[in-house]
RNA sequence: GCGCCCAUAGCUCAAUUGGAUAGAGCAUUUGCCUUCGGAGCAAAGGGUUGGGGGUUCAAGUCCCUCUGGGCGCACCA
């Protein structure tokens, strides 16, 4: 049992000692000043009302009936309105790490997923050009919301939707077929490099395919684009394949691996475009005007009606939202009583539609289904001053032109380390800076730094189990800070996976690299006495192990060096 | 005009989800220090948490309102 539970034990029996109703959980919180104590309960206030008496009182005779030793509590005292304050005997404190030492890499996770599935949908990008900043900020946001959760038991799909229909794709093959036939690309096409890469690409594919040369195809592309709906097929075909690959690549560097890719298309190839429409009639939600199909969305909360199918004179096909309805309802379909979309807030008009749209089939789908975790734009800026241009996309900055500059570790941190629906800017100058005003250094440096202690000293840290360790010799202000939030991290984790907030963890990650590197020019660990140098060995290794964990969740390396 | 999000030190951001005197880093000022181990360490100044009202033992946090900013309001995706 650890220290907090022992506490919070034994703060709920006295409680119950001096008559808190059944049922009553005083909550224990880490006091904002550490010079307050170790924890805090805002109990007595909590009990003021059922037991009619006043927090200081009720504070007193709590801590009558507190048996100090059973809690590990050194010292105990009543503040400000009513707060008592717990400073924790050292020896019951640091003991805590021998939990650390012993769960090693499992320090931290919990089972509060009990393995149930989720799915959890993110970067999605339209395969029409290479991932910018924004698809940047939405890997690592999403990519680290799964690890969290498979981090908390979650049973964790991590699944990418191509929106590979629509106008957009016929705008990407015509802007292809653009540079092959030579002619000027309209406003509305696509005007990255890459796009010239693709169509060079295309001509030796389709030469290739059809034995002729590149001149040959040019020619037959040029002549016969109009007529034959094959060839066109074939050039976006290629078109789309292309960019997935390049976009896999990006993914690949980043490391970010998905699960499940799921096609657009295949909403219609398989008809769940045309039930989902049918399923909706059929609940009774939808009305023709106009000549065009609607959905009465506004019966669940939207502010006004959908079109689900438009009328003839615009084409008669389904509006972009029918398919994503169809497809959340694969996912409700496929197991997932969890589903999580990672999305930039320009998007975040769907969220209404979509629920709505699943709402209307009546199908028992929760009315929160899917979750959303919306973030806002990213903004890079160089030298002080905001970067837009790359060579290859053109108009904004990729993913790539970033991990190439500051590397994988960097971007993912820099993405991470703000709350997702706050605006994010980043720094290009800070992130590539080997320095400590660098966080992701700052954080990495504090890690190696402990790495090196074992190195130094040549000790195998696998021989420090934290056996025979004398932990009350902990005691120094430092150590006492370091272990405590070393041992915060389950609470932590668990709260950032709840919220589904990564950043937490980061900032976590800061203020604990911080205190490791305050102990560490403190106090040394090499050439003390014995029982000090196997004490602080053995912080010094359970530091590594939770810095390790916390920095893997979030998809960055912990150096052993630097 | 309507909807969602945001507003905290000069700058970039935190704040244990409603808890105590709102904290870090950078920048500024002052003083130490010279490596198991790579310029660090200690301290100071800096705030009516955008304005106003409300809810309660307690509000940066919840509610209302105003101001300012971002995004969205298609038979585009």
């Amino acid at each position: 049992m650890t220290a907090e539970l022992r506490l919070r034990a034994e703060v709920a029996r006295a409680a119950r000692a001096i008559g808190a109703p059944d049922g009553f959980a005083p909550a224990l919180d880490r006091p904002r000043d550490p010079s307050h104590g170790d924890w805090a309960t805002n109990a007595a206030m909590a009990l003021a009302k059922p037991l009619g008496k006043k927090p200081q009182d009720i504070a007193k005779a709590l801590l009558a009936a507190m048996d100090p030793a059973a809690a590990g509590v050194a010292e105990s005292s009543i503040a400000g309105p009513g707060f008592i304050n717990f400073r924790l005997d050292s020896g019951h404190l640091a003991s805590g790490l021998m939990a650390v030492l012993e769960q090693g890499a499992e320090f931290g996770r919990n089972s509060t997923g009990s393995g149930k599935p989720v799915n959890v949908e993110f970067v999605s990008a339209n395969p029409t050009g290479p991932l910018h900043v924004g698809h940047g900020r939405q890997a690592a946001l999403g990519d680290a919301i799964a690890s969290l959760l498979a981090y908390g038991g979650w049973n964790v799909t991590r699944e990418f939707y191509y929106n590979d229909g629509g106008g957009q794709i016929e705008r990407l093959r015509d802007s292809v077929y653009a540079h092959i036939a030579g002619i000027p690309l309209a406003a509305d096409q696509y005007h990255g490099e890459y796009v010239k890469d693709v169509a060079t690409a295309c001509v030796a594919d389709l030469a290739a395919a059809r034995g002729l040369t590149a001149a040959a195809v040019t020619a037959l592309v040029r002549a016969n684009w109009a007529s034959d709906s094959a060839l066109r097929d074939a050039v976006r075909m290629f078109a789309v394949a292309a960019l997935r690959a390049e976009q896999d690549a990006d993914l690949r560097a980043f490391g970010v691996k998905f699960d499940v890719y799921y096609l657009e298309s295949s909403l219609y190839t398989e008809q769940r475009v045309a039930e989902t429409i049918e399923a909706l009639k059929a609940a009774g939600h939808a009305f023709m005007e106009d000549g065009a199909l609607w959905l009465r969305t506004t019966d669940f909360g939207d502010d006004k009606d959908r079109v689900m199918v438009r009328s003839a004179e615009k084409g008669g096909e389904p509006t972009y939202f029918v398919p994503d309805v169809a497809y959340h309802v694969t996912k409700w379909k496929r197991g997932f009583t969890r589903a999580i979309d990672v999305q930039g807030s320009d998007h975040h008009s769907t969220v209404t539609r979509v629920r709505a749209g699943l709402q209307a089939l009546e199908m028992g789908i929760p009315k929160g289904y899917p979750e959303y975790v919306l973030h806002q734009m990213v903004t890079v800026m160089r030298s002080g001053e905001e970067v837009k241009i790359s060579k290859r996309a053109g108009s904004y900055v990729t993913v790539r032109d970033l991990i190439d500059e500051v590397g994988r570790d960097a971007v993912r941190y820099f993405f991470i380390m703000r709350k997702g629906e706050s605006q994010l800017v980043f720094d290009v100058d800070l992130a590539r800076s080997q320095s400590e005003d660098n966080p992701v250094y700052y954080i990495q440096m504090a890690h190696a730094r402990l790495s090196g202690i074992f190195r130094v000293g040549n000790i195998d840290p696998a021989t420090i189990t934290g056996a025979g360790v004398a932990w009350d010799t902990l005691s120094q202000p430092e150590e006492r800070e370091l272990v405590k939030a070393l041992l915060d991290w389950p609470s932590l984790v668990a709260g950032a996976t709840e919220a589904l907030e990564p950043h937490r963890v980061a900032n976590w990650l800061l203020e604990t690299a911080r205190t490791v590197h305050l102990w560490y020019h403190k106090h040394h660990v090499l050439d003390e006495p014995p029982e000090i140098m196997t004490a602080r060995l053995a912080l010094a290794k359970a530091s590594r192990i939770v810095l390790a964990n916390a920095l893997g969740v979030l998809g960055i390396s912990a150096p052993e060096r630097m």
